[in-house]
DNA sequence: CTGTTAGCGCATTCAC
DNA sequence: GTGAATGCGCTAACAG
């Protein structure tokens, strides 16, 4: 058996509640008491029960999610997670609450970041703007001692605790280095549609895309940037603009959302020479336009694992315990026709199923 | 607060134990107190507190992996990860061994299998090979109530309760496309090199590569497929007799393992036309290779995700309960030159980390 | 400053 | 068939 707390009672010579006084860091142990009971802990190895712990404290974490509100197909498919790690609640020991604000509005945010302090969460998760109001909201948390976490969009320069999202930089480079072998010998220029250069996520796809562009393949001009504030009739509206005004396009690279306004505008396009297209983020019109041929690449972030994630390191950084990095890495997904997953319908294995599984689980989408 | 064994005790008129019973499908309640109990539960429905009825029981599960052996970079590495799973087990309440067998041996397998059978352990989880006495050997273990996963390779046809491992198919399939597309205009046979049909792996993802390269790149045309039995130095010996005796060769694709031996073969080939090459797995040797341009592309399964993924659904299937379908869907990563991640070193972030974020967590590999 | 004691939610002996 | 009592490893009152 491994040891507990009573073991390293009696190998210290004291009683339960001054071991746990030391175990938790609280104050009004002699420093003698303390250190004949931290080295009877490290001699005979002691390792913290976390069920157990939790159990007896009956510990909730309450937890706050601020998410951008509007139609973004990502963004709302990201939300659903977080519903979705709500109904896991009382498993997890979570206590969620979401708050939606304003895409691409400072303020908004600063404001949101505020009334969550008020609240003395466990934690905070947020998908940021890049701001220097927002960063010193941030920061306000984490001098209350209340753990931040970013969300798909990473803060730099705030002393948020934790990322979790992909490298945006790598997405950018590997979008251009896809762009450019799939173009192969053929020539003309390359329009990036954007989001909002507000958005560090953003900015950092542009930096990385551009980068191998200009290093690997300059027989290709990039285009001016467009930015289609992630809405899809604006999107539209401009991708037609630049349809109209450069006929001999090559290729585009979707770097944020709207993809709808994207799809609609190439439909109309009809009987032009090909243009490789390259999206971001694996929604319902992307899907669709993969299969039907109208995107070449989806570049993916997998927004249940970005959810679960943030809710395993919150729990993690208030408990003040050490997270596995491997696990929290999150993967950017590359996504052709050919290895797209099942549409997520139903998402879980019942209990007690028997019988043969000739079938894959997995397979791809036809 | 949510309802406990007690709130079901006093809803239903009847004691903690009985409720117990019932809980637990145990016999020796009348049918109408069982009915009685069930109402209740459901009525105010309650859920059980998995780690308040593991630290009762003091649960631990014995589990077992059976490994091929041999010098495999990605067996090994896989290895290694449930090791790691090992250094977790005081906090995870597993007890793991490793059995390691020879590589394509059905017997020896067969072996391990029924030797583990009689420990009566939680779960297996087995590297399975394609055999009809293999597939016996796990129904027997079936036949036990004893879970069986198998990873990375399946095993059709059995009783096993889950495959963690990729879509095999959809890699091939993912390999052809990015082939065909990334020789564009480029003529020439391609090469196919297998570890060894046998298993159901390597036959999946030849199956998915044939299907679409001579669908959608039927002007290349595919070489007689190469065995190398996972082998660096068998394959490195095949390689170069194929790099010989078709020296307009346009591209390889290496489905199995021994890529240490192509990537040999590879640099010996002087000043000859390019070759496109893509393999599998991600390890010291193909992450060099295609950071120095010999590789091209790179699919790839997570051995960490995979042995976390087996562990966590062994125990839900020993406990019968369900399992988060997404979070255990193993993804197929892709990997240019581009999208490679930080070698793993230190994989844990320490608690209490304070301070400036400037350098992101994750990021390329230069 | 330190020790005693009573739970957290559940499982499991034992009596009845 | 059913119920009462005890303990899993830990925390948190409350005494001393």
């Amino acid at each position: 058996m491994r040891p507990t707390v009573h073991d390293i009672a009696a190998a210290a010579g004291v009683s339960l509640a001054t071991v746990d006084r030391v175990l938790n860091q609280r104050a009004g142990v002699r420093t003698v008491t303390r250190e004949k009971v931290e080295q009877a802990i490290d001699r005979i190895g002691y390792v913290r029960d976390v069920a157990a712990a939790n159990l007896a404290k009956s510990r909730v974490y309450p937890l706050v999610f601020i998410l951008p509100s509007g139609d973004n197909s990502f963004m709302r498919g990201l939300e659903a997670q977080v519903r979705a790690a709500i109904g896991r609640s009382p498993v997890e020991r979570t206590d969620i609450s979401i708050v939606t604000v304003p895409a691409f509005n400072a303020d908004a945010l600063v404001a949101a970041l505020d009334a969550a302090r008020e609240k003395f969460p466990a934690g905070v998760a947020v998908v940021a703007i890049d701001s220097p109001d927002v960063i010193a909201a941030v920061d306000r948390l984490r001098a209350d001692h209340i753990p931040v976490l970013t969300l798909v969009s990473d803060l730099a320069g705030s002393k948020r605790d934790h990322f979790a999202g992909v490298d945006n930089i790598a997405a950018g480079r590997t979008a251009a280095s896809l762009m450019g072998r799939f173009l192969g010998g053929r020539s003309g220029p390359v329009a990036v549609l954007a989001g909002s250069m507000l958005v560090r996520d953003h900015r950092e796809r542009l930096d990385g895309f551009r980068a191998v562009m200009t290093e690997n393949f300059p027989g290709h001009v990039l285009l001016p940037i467009v930015e289609g504030q992630d809405d899809p009739a604006l999107v539209e509206r401009l991708v037609s603009q630049v349809l109209a005004a450069s006929p001999e396009i090559a290729g585009i690279y979707s770097l944020g959302a709207g993809n709808r306004g994207l799809i609609a505008a190439l439909k109309r396009r009809k009987n032009a020479a090909p243009v490789c297209v390259i999206a971001h983020e694996l929604t319902q019109h992307t899907r669709a336009a993969l299969n039907g041929g109208l995107i070449d690449v989806v570049l993916n972030q997998d927004a249940g694992h970005e959810v679960r994630s943030a809710i395993r390191v919150l729990k993690a950084k208030a408990d003040g315990v050490a997270v596995l990095g491997a696990q929290e890495r999150i993967r950017l997904e590359i996504f052709i026709k050919d290895n797209l997953p099942f549409e997520q319908g139903s998402n879980t294995e019942m209990p007690f199923e028997q019988g043969s599984n000739q079938a894959p689980e997995q397979g791809r989408q036809d």
